[in-house]
DNA sequence: CATAACCTTGACGTAGAAGTAAAGCCTCGG
DNA sequence: CCGAGGCTTTACTTCTACGTCAAGGTTATG
């Protein structure tokens, strides 16, 4: 319905716009980490604006949480789960499910939510930390 | 002058209490994260309160930061530094060396310092990320 | 249609950070 | 003084997250 103008990736472009190389990408995929990409009739992947944005995200969460890319794949699944319950919103078919999968993507943001927080709450003290530290630092230097 | 009262642990003791296994203890050792603790005649390892402290900050600057042993590394060498500096504060001997070695301290606090704040500050956004996205799951909840 | 630039799968290699196993000392309570 | 449990070193293994060829197919361009 909104596809067919879609501008695709190959994934060489992919890997310059993300910064990781064309091997992470194949690995991503191999893992789970990210759907397999449609193909060109050649077999080349082509890849959508969202696979790119999910690759920026996959890496967040890798360098700003250390979460293995194991722990991601449950994240980004369930993010996945989120879209599809987006998509499809019309209220027939089997309502109980689509409110376990809401609920199931609420308890994942939930925990996200939860390691971030505690996070960026310890990171809030070591800054304390150090900033105290380089004070004292400047009161001692000799003179 | 006031090391004879200390108590002296044992790798088993240290590993319980940082909750690192043994092997990690000797690991850090072996590449200079630790200093080489003191032995009994025997040749067991006799760790100090210190040395407890030393790896619970090796353990945080590795899982709240994400660096690598050999970057963790440089950090605690210029901390030893700093408290040796700190230690054998008399203005005696050698200034101008001392007042570099305090450059660099600082030098290295002060790295730190910025990642430390960048990072905090990329948690603060996902934080907030997080927080609309679960405002919205709520508002979504059907009923 | 040739050829450079890009892509494919597959296999093997590597660095970092330990885990595990073996074979043998050390210490301490009884 | 002896046995159980703790510790020592050495050596090999594992796991993660890719890196690095190799051999060959595809696409775009002149």
């Amino acid at each position: 319905m909104s596809e067919s103008t879609e501008a695709y990736l190959q994934i060489g472009e992919v890997a310059e716009r993300t910064g990781v190389t064309q091997r992470t990408l194949r690995f991503y995929e191999e893992k789970g980490l990210l759907r397999p990409p449609s193909r060109m009739d050649g077999g080349f992947r082509l890849y959508s604006e969202d696979d790119v944005t999910r690759v920026a995200h996959i890496r967040r969460l890798q360098n700003l949480l250390g979460l293995t890319l194991a722990e991601i794949k449950e994240m980004v699944e369930a993010e996945e789960m989120l879209q599809e319950l987006k998509a499809q919103y019309r209220p027939e078919a089997d309502i109980s499910e689509k409110r376990r999968q809401l609920q199931e993507a609420i308890g994942v943001v939930t925990r996200q939510h939860g390691i971030v927080s505690q996070k960026a709450e310890q990171m809030s003290e070591m800054k304390e930390q150090m900033e105290e530290r380089l004070r004292t630092f400047e009161r001692w230097i000799p003179f």
